[in-house]
DNA sequence: TTGACATAATACCAAAAGGTTTCATACAAA
DNA sequence: TTTGTATGAAACCTTTTGGTATTATGTCAA
């Protein structure tokens, strides 16, 4: 079985395709709030909401700095969803999931 | 960047918990809907419903058999956000992401 | 210290999500 | 053919979601 759930707070936050952009955005490094709205048809407090719950999902960091909130993706809580998609791997691979556990369980 | 989005339907049917369950239920392999619902504390018509947005997400194909209707898990349509979320396997294992590059192009 | 800028916070709204109840339909089996 | 089972479908309700507009707060810079 795939493992329980702490994963709801994670899969909310990607169940949204703006929220799904944000994190894509934020791949390439740490932005303000101001700076990604910018990108987005959406006023800046419908961008900043959609961070609240990226940051409920514990998949950004939001950091002060000066008059600045700095929004930094925090990439482990997307592992949390991973995993679980991970348990379905044998289905479409399993020749790879074997190879995964193995380089794992090396580790 | 991550692959665009023909993912909405599918992160969406990953969103709920119950969907999740159903998903992780119907990987020990396909059931009717009466049989899913009783495992829930949850009428059948909302069952029902979860396995409507499944089935839009592709995650379900669903076949009658006279007048049970079975319900089989399509795992291609997890890959497509495993795939998704893979992007970011970079941030958390770089070690693993390029075997795994390595092994898919060796395919 | 005054003004502009970056954001927070609040109130509000429409639509979607998640659930229920009720009724209709179709097949299976006696 | 009648009865029970498995489901579909519609109507309805409540809460959450995703958005807006407006007002308030804190910080930098002239």
């Amino acid at each position: 079985m795939p493992p329980a759930d702490q994963t709801q707070p994670v899969f909310r936050a990607l169940a949204d395709p703006t929220r799904r952009a944000i994190i894509s955005m934020l791949a390439d490094g740490p932005r303000a709030i101001g700076d990604i709205a910018a990108e987005f048809d959406m006023t800046r407090p419908a961008v900043a909401k959609h961070l609240a719950i990226l940051k409920e999902g514990g998949v950004i960091a939001v950091e002060t700095k000066g008059r600045e909130r700095i929004n930094r993706l925090e990439p482990e809580a997307l592992k949390t969803a991973a995993d679980w998609l991970s348990y379905f791997d044998r289905f479409w691979d399993d020749r790879l999931a074997k190879l995964k556990t193995v380089v794992e369980k090396s580790s």
